[in-house]
DNA sequence: TACGAACCTG
DNA sequence: CAGGTTCGTA
C-alpha cells in the first residue's frame, strides 16, 4: 500500500484533489492497516489469550511438534494467526512435514483424554516460558535472514517485495511491530526478564478476571434465555457441567481450559443461541409474541419519534439559515455527504445533480450548505456542493427497446418518485437511529433504492457505483436489493465502518440521477473529442465545477479517447489484416462495426443521433491508423501521437442544446 | 518542477 | 471508469 509513500506519485500528476481529500482518502486504508489486528484482538474479548496464542504458535513452530495440539486449539491459532505474518511465515519456514500433519489432521477424537491434558499443561508451561523471556526462540527475521538461497528467485523477489511494501507501512505500524520483535527477542537483559515476568503476573490476572467474567457473562445469558425457556436448562445443564467436570479442577486446569474454552464456549453459546432463536420462532406462544411485537412497536416509534424531534431541533438551531420552508423543503432531500471517500463523493454529489432542479432552490441551498460548511470545516467540505434535489427523474435506459430510436429524446419516467421522500426521512432517521443526533450525517447509511436494473449492463453504471466498485465488492449491490429492513444493512454495518460509509455512498448513489452527466459527456464526445476546461464548464452549466470536478470530467474524455483510439487502432490492423490496400476504400458508415462499437459504447441506449461530423472523424481517424500502421510507424513507441495531434484538430462545436441543463 | 496527456492496470 | 505511473513540455 503505498498510501504512506508521501514521495509516492499518488500527489504527482494528479493532484487535483490534494487540498481537499487526501487524509479522508487514506483513511479506510489506513485504518484497516492500522487497528485490524488489535481489533481482532479486542474482539475475541481477550488480547491475553490472542497474545499468548500467538506466542505458543510461534514456539511451536520454532520447537519441536511433540506437543500435539488438540484440534480445535489448532484449529484456532491457525484461524487467529491468519493475520499475523510473522506466525503464519514461521509456520512454513519451520514446521516440519510431519508438524503439518498432525496438526492438520488430528481430530479431537483422536487423542486420549490424557494425552489432551497433557497437551494442555505442556502448552501452559510452554506460555510460561515464552512469557519469560526463553532466549532460545529463534526470530522470524532471523530465520528469513538465514535462508533466502532456498527459496527460488520468485520468491525471493517477493519477498524482497514483500519487505519493499513493509517498509512502505506507516510509521506507527512499523514501531509496533519492531516493538513486538524487540520485545520478543531482547531477552538476555536482566530488567526485561523482571519487567516480563512482572508482565506475565498481570496478564495471568488480567486472564483470569476476564475468565471470570466470562463466567458471568455466560451465566447471566444463559439465566435470560433460561427463563423462557426452562427446558434448556436441563438440557445446558447435561452439556455443560460434565465438560466442566472433565476439564478437572484446581487453577492450573481452570487456566489452562481458558484459551479453548473460550472461544469453545463462546460458540457453543451462540449454538445454544441459534437452536433457542429456532425453538423459541416454533414454540413461542401467541401472546408472548404479541408482547414482544408490541414492546417493538413502542420501542421503534419512540424512538423514531425521538430522532425527528432531534433532527428538527437540530435543523432549526441557530446558524441553520433556513426557513421552516425550505428545511421542509430540502432537508429530506438533502445529502450531506461526507465520506471517507471525500473525493469521488464530491465529484460524484457534484456531477450527478439532476439538471432539472430549479435554480433558485439550488443557490439558496449551496448558500446553506456553504455556509455549514464554513462551521466545521473538517466535517463538511465542498462535497455538499450541489447535492440538494428534488425527486430526480431518470432516464430508464434499460426498458426502452433498443429497436426504438427517440433522437434526442428524452425519457422522463418517473423514477421512484413515489418513494423518494419517505427514502429521504428513512435514511435520515435511521442514521439518527444508528449513530446518535450528534453524528455527522456523512455517512448517511442507506439502502439501495430499488432500481430495476434488469440489463444492469445495458446500463451505464452510475457514477459512484464506479466509484464505489473498487472499495466495495459488488456483493453490497445484491446484498441490499431492496430497501426493506432497517435492520439487515444496520447488522451488517455495525463492525464495518468502512461499510458504513460505502453504504451512505451507495444509498446516495443510487438516489441521484447519477447518468445525466456521464450520458452528456459521452454524447458530447460525437462533437468533441478534446474539450478545453471552458467548454466543460459551459456545457455542464449546473455542476459547480472545482479543481477536482474539472480534473474528473477531464479523465472522463481522456477515457472516451482511450477507447476511441484503441477501436480505431483495432480497426485499422483489421482491415490491413483484412487487406484493404487503399486508404480510400476504408470508410465509416453508420453500418460499420466500428461505429457500432463506438456508439455502443457512447450511445448505448442508442436514443441519440450521432452527427455525421463524427462519421467523418471516425474515418480520418481510422485513415491516419491505417496510413501509420501500414508505413509501419507503430515501431515507434509514439506513434501515435502524430494521429492525436491531427484528430485533435477535428473537434467541432457542441450544440446550444447540450448547455440547457434539461437536455437530457 | 508542475502540469497534462497518454498509458497501464484492476 | 478510476487510480496510478510514465513521459513530454513549459
Amino acid at each position: 500500500m503505498n498510501l504512506s509513500l508521501p514521495d509516492q506519485s499518488m500527489h504527482s500528476s494528479s493532484e487535483s484533489c490534494q487540498e481537499d481529500d487526501k487524509p479522508d482518502v487514506m483513511l479506510p486504508c489506513f485504518r484497516r492497516n492500522m487497528y485490524d489486528e488489535p481489533l481482532a484482538s479486542y474482539s475475541n474479548g481477550s488480547i491475553i489469550s490472542q497474545l499468548l496464542r500467538k506466542t505458543i504458535h510461534n514456539k511451536r513452530a520454532l520447537e519441536e511438534s511433540h506437543f500435539f495440539l488438540s484440534s480445535s486449539t489448532a484449529a484456532d491459532s491457525g484461524q487467529e494467526d491468519e493475520s499475523s505474518v510473522s506466525s503464519k511465515d514461521s509456520t512454513v519456514e519451520a514446521s516440519s512435514p510431519s508438524g503439518h500433519v498432525s496438526t492438520g489432521a488430528s481430530p479431537e477424537g483422536e487423542l486420549p483424554a490424557t494425552d489432551h491434558l497433557q497437551a494442555k499443561r505442556a502448552r501452559v508451561e510452554n506460555i510460561i516460558r515464552v512469557m519469560a523471556g526463553s532466549p532460545n526462540g529463534r526470530q522470524h527475521g532471523d530465520t528469513e535472514r538465514s535462508d533466502p538461497g532456498t527459496r527460488d528467485t520468485r520468491e525471493a523477489r517477493e519477498s524482497y517485495r514483500e519487505n519493499k511494501r513493509k517498509q512502505r507501512l506507516p510509521q506507527h505500524q512499523e514501531h509496533s511491530a519492531a516493538g513486538q520483535v524487540g520485545r520478543k527477542s531482547g531477552s538476555s537483559n536482566g530488567d526485561r526478564c523482571n519487567t516480563k515476568e512482572e508482565e506475565c503476573h498481570k496478564l495471568k490476572e488480567q486472564l483470569h478476571s476476564m475468565q471470570r467474567l466470562l463466567r458471568q457473562l455466560q451465566e447471566k445469558f444463559l439465566q435470560v434465555y433460561n427463563q423462557e425457556d426452562p427446558e434448556f436448562e436441563k438440557r445446558d445443564a447435561a452439556n455443560v457441567d460434565p465438560e466442566n467436570d472433565m476439564q478437572g479442577e484446581g487453577t492450573e486446569s481452570f487456566y489452562m481450559s481458558t484459551e479453548d474454552d473460550f472461544e469453545r464456549k463462546t460458540s457453543r453459546a451462540a449454538a445454544d443461541c441459534k437452536d433457542r432463536m429456532k425453538v423459541v420462532g416454533y414454540l413461542v406462544h401467541q401472546s408472548e409474541s404479541q408482547n414482544l411485537q408490541e414492546t417493538l412497536k413502542q420501542e421503534l416509534s419512540r424512538a423514531v419519534d425521538d430522532c425527528v424531534d432531534r433532527v428538527f431541533k437540530k435543523m432549526s438551531s441557530p446558524g441553520m439559515g433556513l426557513t421552516p420552508q425550505q428545511r421542509t423543503c430540502s432537508s429530506p432531500e438533502v445529502q450531506i455527504s461526507i465520506t471517507a471517500d471525500k473525493k469521488s463523493q464530491q465529484v460524484t454529489s457534484a456531477l450527478s445533480q439532476p439538471q432539472a432542479e430549479e435554480a433558485a432552490v439550488k443557490s439558496r441551498s449551496l448558500e446553506y450548505y456553504e455556509s455549514s460548511e464554513a462551521q466545521s470545516p473538517q466535517d463538511q467540505t465542498e462535497a455538499l456542493s450541489l447535492v440538494v434535489r428534488k425527486p430526480t427523474v431518470v432516464t430508464p435506459v434499460s426498458s426502452v427497446a433498443p429497436t426504438v430510436k427517440r433522437p434526442y429524446a428524452v425519457h422522463q419516467t418517473p423514477f421512484q418518485l413515489n418513494y423518494s421522500t419517505p427514502l429521504h426521512e428513512n435514511h435520515i432517521l435511521e442514521h439518527l437511529l444508528k449513530y446518535g443526533p450528534h453524528s455527522s450525517f456523512g455517512a448517511l447509511p442507506c439502502m439501495p433504492p430499488s432500481m430495476d436494473r434488469t440489463s444492469p449492463d445495458s446500463v451505464d453504471l452510475p457514477w459512484d457505483t464506479i466509484a464505489m466498485r473498487s472499495k466495495v465488492t459488488s456483493s453490497h449491490l445484491g446484498h441490499h436489493p431492496r430497501p426493506s429492513s432497517l435492520g439487515a444493512v444496520a447488522v451488517d454495518n455495525l463492525c464495518l465502518p468502512h461499510v458504513k460509509i460505502e453504504c451512505g455512498e451507495l444509498q446516495s448513489m443510487a438516489e441521484r440521477n447519477p447518468y445525466i452527466h456521464l450520458k452528456k459527456a459521452k454524447l458530447m464526445f460525437f462533437y468533441t473529442r478534446y474539450p478545453s476546461s471552458n467548454v466543460l464548464k459551459t456545457f455542464f452549466p449546473d455542476v459547480k465545477f472545482n479543481r477536482c470536478i474539472t480534473s474528473q470530467l477531464i479523465k472522463w474524455f481522456s477515457n472516451f479517447r482511450e477507447f476511441y483510439y484503441i477501436q480505431m487502432e483495432k480497426f485499422a490492423r483489421q482491415s490491413i489484416l483484412d487487406g484493404i490496400s487503399n486508404v480510400k476504400d476504408i470508410t465509416v458508415s453508420r453500418d460499420s462495426e466500428l461505429f457500432r462499437a463506438l456508439n455502443m459504447h457512447y450511445n448505448k441506449a442508442n436514443d441519440f443521433h450521432v452527427p455525421d461530423r463524427f462519421l467523418e472523424v471516425a474515418e480520418i481517424t481510422l485513415q491516419e491508423f491505417y496510413n501509420a500502421i501500414s508505413a509501419a510507424k507503430d515501431s515507434d513507441p509514439s506513434w501515435k501521437k502524430a494521429i492525436y495531434k491531427v484528430i485533435c484538430k477535428l473537434d467541432s462545436d457542441v450544440p446550444e442544446e447540450f448547455k440547457t441543463s434539461s437536455y437530457l
